[in-house]
DNA sequence: ATTATCTATAGATCTATAGATAATGC
DNA sequence: ATTATCTATAGATCTATAGATAATGC
């Protein structure tokens, strides 16, 4: 056991995944915000599971709540940088299902397979708090890009839905994923099955094995 | 104003609904807890929205926990005992998808209808902290029933669905309904929309009509 | 005697800052 | 000089308990 002391680099193994003590902090963080709660959880817990003292995180982040900000983006940024990708794409006849099909499977891939699920802490009523605007922007970015692509369906299919938005549907389909993984029940065909789900509502059910494969083709070029 | 003081019945008017101090309290909470936090309401915040003083609570609640699982427990409990009621019916052919449709819809109404969004607590890591044993176990036991009620759906729907539980799919999305809410985007129609989504994905879009029908002659029976 | 309130407080936190110290890199 | 750590602590909580007090009901 070497001493550690002021100046010294930790010479611990780093337990935790992530190159850089920041990320050691944000991995400790996200574990115990998810399986004990946020406000529950006290700065000198995160420490002491990274190895230093609690006031050496402060080092790394202003406050607790930037902690929690960088931890919020990190479940979003992802999923909205393939859904501008998308959504940036020249207009094609028919396309509209299969784009829509592929922003919701990558966007559920990543809730289901982040290492924490931190998408439980959406609903928290701190994070609607004010504190924490770039994550509510882009999570209303994202759900705004769902909302466009679901638009572009065939209006009879918007119109025989007794969803007023199909994209909206889709976007909350995507993140009930949350839930279920919250209660330990999350596969590895969830996501799929998720959005899928927002096409047979539409009623699409017939042509999702088309719909699937040009959104998988979609992925592989742009995810 | 009146003087409030030792021994003396507060004199205001209850700005809150309830007829006793108890209910006065577990409305604030309620509103507390779901629009701050959970661990972020301090007892003294609640006592001073019911115009007591903080130590005051402890004459009714234990502990702070206490007040929480209270409310848990109103969540789930009315859903619970339709569920309960209906389950105990005695088998009758081809009314499963009823059955299942009239629970949720129930469930489902009384998850929207509530004063206060009680259920993003579900998925606060400390509601699942085994400190809240009675709710999480009728939270379960209600769970169980839609899947048994799902499992009483034809072999043929069952096995033509990709769901492994029609049951669990509906319980779910229900829940979902927590979630749509706390985005403030539920309408009236918000809990029908969730019980007629799971059997249409379970392909009965067609009998959806008299499922319907037959399911609300249920909820009238025994609601 | 019981009930519902009050005042006062013990004891245990918790967040963030101030300032010292040692290693590193220029 | 900069970086990452440390020790120490200010100042602000927060929960729950102890014990007094007044109104109510028997």
């Amino acid at each position: 056991m070497t001493s550690a002391g002021p100046g010294r680099p930790r010479s611990q193994q780093p337990s935790r995944p992530g190159a850089t003590a920041r990320d050691e902090i944000l991995d400790a963080a996200a574990e115990l915000f998810t399986t004990q709660g946020f406000a529950t959880t006290s700065t000198r817990s995160i420490a002491d599971a990274v190895g230093i003292r609690q006031s050496s995180l402060y080092h790394h982040f202003k406050t607790k709540d930037d902690i929690l900000e960088d931890l919020l983006e990190g479940t979003v940024l992802a999923g909205l940088e393939f859904a501008r990708a998308v959504a940036a794409l020249p207009p094609a006849e028919g396309e509209a299902a299969s784009r829509l099909h592929a922003v919701a499977l990558y966007d559920g891939t990543q809730l289901c397979s982040a290492r924490w699920n931190l998408g439980i802490l959406y609903h928290l009523p701190e994070a609607r708090s004010g504190r924490f605007t770039r994550f509510l922007a882009d999570r209303q970015e994202l759900r705004n890009l769902y909302r466009e692509l679901g638009a572009g369906l065939s209006p009879a299919v918007t119109a025989a839905s007794w969803q007023s938005s199909p994209g909206d549907l889709a976007f909350r389909l995507v993140e009930s994923l949350i839930n279920l993984r919250a209660d330990g029940m999350a596969t590895p065909e969830s996501p799929l099955q998720a959005a899928d789900a927002g096409l047979i509502l539409c009623g699409l059910a017939a042509d999702l094995p088309a719909i699937r494969e040009q959104g998988a083709a979609l992925i592989a070029r742009l995810g």
